[in-house]
DNA sequence: CAGCCTTATGCAACTAGTTGCATATCCTCT
DNA sequence: AGAGGATATGCAACTAGTTGCATAAGGCTG
């Protein structure tokens, strides 16, 4: 139940509509919990109706129309019960990952052009991070709420980096596979091809060791 | 769509029995796509009835029976498939953060215990991982799929080498905030207290300026 | 042979996240 | 005034992950 409690530090922070909240989890709250304006409301409804926020504009239920929240003391304390309470990391639940695996005994194919474009996307959110902390983070010695949320910033920066780092390390090895040394050894027979065990459609091609299809 | 993906890969690698999967997801893959055995058996259920894998007993649908998988043609092709196309990096989702962002507003009351806590798990998955390295993969120079499996290892250090740090350097980081420097200036009035905006419920203890309740 | 533990499979209900779409208001341009 | 887009709220259906529990087989032990 994460969801709920990323929205009322929000609301703390700054009254917000809904969509207003959606704007502000998308570059800032949302980089490590991100949610679309759909979850958003629902949210929102289910806070309200159990006393947690309240609507500023007392009566106009109307749809299209702004509906600004704020948190309540309930609210306040509910948020705070659950930031001391405790929890297990969560795993990983990359698919790259996974892919990588499936490459192991299905054969490299794609896989590189799909590092590549990680490696691009991972730099690009590096830099935006940098950016968000060149212009919020300047000085340091600030008070203990921003020193707070910079060390979630710098989770993120940590954690694209290590990407990027990863990627570029990766690709480097997925190229060694594809091409191996042209002018060391003997290149007849490059080691032994164990990866594909026991299966059908499997033409190997002689050229390339990773490759089951 | 990753666990039946993950779930071919694992029997591609060799053919299971739910629980053996299970296990094996346990201290692999499940590093980075954890599933229950509930999960695993509905899986299995359905890559047999769309023709993905199939029970290597042909009869003996028996309740408490072992039932062995393996796959098929076109269990194997689905997960080339799979492996060739792209999607988007997954957001990180990791509470912890959530956590510090809101303690930035409501106060970093049992933070530090928390991160303590989390310093010491990532510490053992760390070292897990490391002692697999050391045991699966000694000497480099082996085939194209295990130097894959052992990227993928590489990503699990490298995100645990990151949290140890970064865990250690947040604890560094909060203990300041909570015991300002003794011997430096006048502890007075540490810095303007904008953290806790609008709130009722507010004690604001004079000796530690991240809390608020 | 009865009881109990381990191995093994599986259903059902719930929770959370995703996707697609519907609809209302307000503002601007013609 | 009417058309069209931006702003804004929201429902409904679906998908995936989690939790709790039921049940059967097989082996070991008193």
């Amino acid at each position: 139940m994460s969801l709920p409690h990323a929205i009322l530090t929000a609301l703390l922070e700054k009254p917000s509509s809904g969509l207003e909240l959606t704007r502000r989890f998308d570059k800032s709250i949302g980089f490590f919990w991100p949610a679309t304006h759909q979850q958003i409301y629902r949210e929102l409804g289910r806070l309200e109706a159990s006393g947690h926020i309240r609507a500023l504009q007392p009566e106009a239920p109307v749809r299209g129309q702004k509906k600004e929240y704020e948190v309540l003391p309930d609210g306040r304390a509910e948020l705070a019960r659950w930031t001391a309470e405790g929890a297990e990391p969560r795993a990983v639940r990359e698919p790259l990952l996974l892919r990588l695996r499936a490459a192991a005994v299905v054969g490299a194919d794609g896989l590189a052009a799909e590092l590549e474009r990680h490696l691009t996307l991972h730099r690009e959110q590096l830099a935006g991070y940098r950016e968000i902390e060149r212009h919020d983070f300047p000085a340091e010695r600030t008070d203990a709420g921003t020193r707070l949320q910079h060390a979630v910033l710098r989770a993120g920066i940590g954690l694209e980096t290590f990407w990027v780092q990863w990627l570029a390390e990766t690709l480097d090895t997925l190229e060694t596979l594809e091409a191996p040394p042209p002018a060391a050894p003997a290149p007849s027979a490059p080691s032994a091809p164990s990866t594909p065990p026991a299966s059908p459609a499997s033409p190997a091609s002689p050229t390339d060791p990773a490759n089951g299809s």
